[in-house]
DNA sequence: CGTAAATAGGACCACAGCGGTCCCCTTTCC
DNA sequence: GGAAAGGGGACCGCTGTGGTCCTATTTACG
């Protein structure tokens, strides 16, 4: 599992397929359509991400919603962070202030701090613009071998982001 | 959100139990009362872990559970994928032949296939021997400046975890 | 050889949270 | 002033998780 609810993924396609047309205005109902998704649910998505401050939203008869900001601007955690709350894989991270069970799992704690940053930034590095775009190959082949190609390939992914923005 | 289930949770902190003294047999009541997690749940879950060949099982008395490999050869990906199926954040990953809502959504598979291959590597690149002795500081301020330190921090930890292999 | 201590394997249940719908209000354009 | 949009909730079914319990089966030991 390690899932992210239907939420975030349903908010990351709308948000992707608003940033195809960047700047251009959209209605929940439009965008409903398009990508298939029932109408409630995209009204309800795109709510939130308005209310995060991730979509500009205009009312009255021509209205609809537009991206906030810059496709490179929005990345994926954000998203995620909206819809599903923080992005922490374990609970006892945000506060907690009772006994975490004992000394072992706490002497985890600072392992699952760095583990929840990795993934964090994964998605960090993922802007809404290379959504639309996907990154070159040369990201995914940047390695040589076979195990540590995927250290390459984490490298790469956060430096090629880097790169776009 | 974006949460491993409990199970998981429960998983990691027994295995790390297990590890402060690798090699020595622990019986399922003995990690319960150690860790202070319900007695049930913990022989539930090491029942799981065993059959997914990460603990070895001796029954009768004098039976227990001891790690099935090294310290350093169990990863969290592992762990977590026993407990918790497969590592994807979303579903439309595995297979599913249906129309996955439509092009839009489709064209962004292949991001999400490599932002779920990060997820995994950060979990793939951490070990059991790792959550015992947590990993010196140098790790973690390897970068320098604010916001590039993120892909530098991300990078190091995955080359510092195959250093230590 | 029998008993106790351990794992093996399920069946079972309660409940939270997610996915999803619907309704009513407010805003704005024509 | 009416129609078309978003704003904000209330609401509800259902899946899956967390957790318990029961009944084999295995094995050490007296």
């Amino acid at each position: 599992m390690l899932r992210m609810t239907k939420q975030a993924d349903y908010g990351i396609v709308l948000m992707t397929r608003m940033a195809g047309e960047a700047g251009r205005q959209f209605t929940a109902g439009e965008l409903a359509e398009e990508t298939q998704l029932p109408a409630p649910t995209v009204s309800k998505i795109l709510k939130i991400l308005t209310r995060q401050e991730l979509l500009d939203s205009h009312r009255g008869v021509k209205g609809g919603y537009s991206l906030a900001r810059d496709t490179a601007a929005i990345t994926m955690a954000e998203i995620i962070g909206a819809l599903d709350g923080p992005i922490a894989i374990t609970e006892c991270i945000d506060d907690s202030p009772g006994e975490c069970v004992q000394e072992p799992s706490c002497a985890v704690r600072a392992n699952w701090q760095r583990i929840n940053d990795a993934i964090r930034l994964a998605l960090e590095n993922v802007t809404l613009a290379e959504m639309v775009h996907p990154l070159p190959q040369r990201l995914v082949t940047l390695g040589g071998r076979p195990s540590p190609i995927a250290a390459d390939r984490l490298a790469a992914g956060a430096a090629g982001a880097e790169a776009l923005r």
